[in-house]
DNA sequence: GCGATTTAGTTGAGCATTCAACTACTGCCG
DNA sequence: CGGCAGTAGTTGAATGCTCAACTAAATCGC
């Protein structure tokens, strides 16, 4: 049973390689920004934004995994680093035995508030400055329609 | 002197953060069928792929690390595991003895060529399947001038 | 043509992520 | 109740990436 293979045209593969060359070189280029200024990772940076969105700024691990679009195993890692960095810390949860909730502590949260003005400043002048207002809204529905379309297959 | 912070209003947070989820969740998901499907990471697709479009299907070390838009670094140690698997060979350059070319084998072009149509597959299914013509058009200029702005920064 | 700078590429250490295996607890179904 | 499938989270090993330091060769400037 050969099944044919759609293959890309001139166009989709053109699109399909500015669309990889143009996010990976935007997420390079916050990453090591945020590494060189705040010291740490951009998916770091992402569980600490999150944490200090929730309510008493703590969330499940499952919960937080989600929010980030992380792996139970990378968060557990990743928590685990942070923790040692003193900017989160575990707690118990009280409901489920085997459920952890992870705790934004208050060094975190300033570490959070000192790198968010030069890290949401490279977010504008490499993503929001390079598009016109029109383009940001064609990009979120793009973004939205790819994620729902992921998450139904 | 302190310079206002340009904060993402709500419309552009949920842009950022929608692309974010996206373009994580896409490459997450490519990069795992091509680890089951073809025992190699998607970084290193494009490695073999780039030289299989090559003259002679070899490049220098330096014109293959930008068209991947890899670092030095990063080229070298992929280059040096996809010669231990026996897919691609180093020579040395004849016109600059610092230089090297990495050769695609025939072992590697073979290993291409059976890992291209699943990848395809994947890439049309996760990705072009989800959008109308007009946001593949949108998406590629969109991508394209994010690529320019980057470049110049 | 000779020293200083730049360019090409590699290397090793340290960090991040993945995968599979594992423990511990919950909740369901008989 | 008792067993058992599913869920929550962790762990360690293997892999890939980053950064900084390094070697070696080309090129620039005088």
């Amino acid at each position: 049973m050969a099944v044919m293979t759609r293959w890309l045209d001139p166009d989709e593969q053109r699109t399909w390689r500015a669309f990889l060359a143009a996010s990976r070189a935007l997420m390079d280029t916050l990453d090591r920004e945020l590494q060189r200024d705040a010291g740490m990772p951009h998916a770091y940076y992402e569980i600490l934004v999150r944490l200090s969105e929730a309510p008493e700024r703590r969330l499940r691990m499952s919960e937080l995994a989600d929010a980030t679009g992380s792996s139970r195993s990378r968060l557990s890692h990743a928590v685990a680093r942070l923790e040692a960095a003193g900017w989160v810390r575990r707690e118990d949860c009280p409901t489920d035995r085997r459920g952890q909730l992870a705790r934004l502590t208050d060094d975190g949260f300033a570490t959070l508030a000192a790198a968010a003005p030069g890290h949401v400043e490279g977010v504008r002048r490499h993503l929001f400055d390079a598009l016109s207002p029109a383009q940001v809204d064609q990009l979120r529905r793009i973004s939205e329609a790819l994620t729902d379309h992921l998450s139904r297959a």
